[in-house]
DNA sequence: CTTTGTGCAAAGGCTTTGCATGCTT
DNA sequence: AAGCATGCAAAGCCTTTGCACAAAG
């Protein structure tokens, strides 16, 4: 049992997660790509993959799949959430939806089924988009 | 103006729709198409996509990505539900859901937003893999 | 006969991986 | 100095598309 791993600490990966605090939505891999070297910083596309799977899988990116089943990435906050995503422009908010876990779970336990997890994506229009 | 255009009936159509008929579970294209081919019946794999996204457009069968961004069909009953999916086996249930659309729509309107549509899977493990 | 469906193969698009190099520690 | 991270290019996979042929209406 060694220490858990630490990841190191480069430009590259620093760039990223400032950037994850700095937008609020969902981007894909190859939009977060994109809006780094748009802003001056070159980073390769593999390793934005590999950056965001490694913050995923730490807990600090939440990620979703689009309806075209692309992967699409933000930071998260803590506790547990929902997204509420503009079909017009991207934008995102967290939609906390405190009584769902509940009724989810007593739907499922209907026909016998435990230990419940579950994927809750809302699609709509936001304001500005449906003036 | 002219009529709605009815699909031409071939014996890979009406095959794959005898096969989303006996089946009950989400399988991704390349399954339907294994498993007819398994069957006897040779149909194409471009054939198989191609026909599961008519029958989608037709509202006669339901797509879900899976977690991997996989596109899963099957055949859907009439009405809108959502679906409970087992981790172990791959069991599948409708769940009707009869207040979740106002619901939705109710939380998603505090945000501004409106015309809403979601996405909603619940995941569990059934009684015979909880065994 | 005309039109749509099929099959095959090739192309497309997102994502992962191999490997040599550079940077952190 | 040792080892993980990066970059590039190539490979993998799922899915779509072009085109010629077959089948349906």
């Amino acid at each position: 049992m060694t220490e858990p791993q630490h990841p190191r600490q480069t430009r590259q990966r620093a760039a990223l997660e400032t950037l994850l605090d700095e937008l609020p939505g969902f981007l894909t891999a190859q939009e977060w790509h994109s809006e780094l070297n748009r802003r001056g910083t070159k980073v390769g596309l593999a390793t934005v993959y590999r950056t965001l799977q490694s913050l995923t899988e730490a807990g600090e990116v939440d990620m979703v799949r689009t309806p075209e089943g692309l992967a699409a990435y933000r930071a998260c906050s803590t506790g547990h959430h929902h997204h509420l995503i503009c079909r017009g422009c991207g934008k995102t908010v967290e939609v906390e939806l405190p009584d769902f876990e509940r009724w989810a779970d007593a739907a499922a336990k209907q026909y016998g089924f435990a230990d419940i997890d579950h994927e809750l994506e809302l699609f709509g229009l936001c304001g500005d988009c449906r003036a």
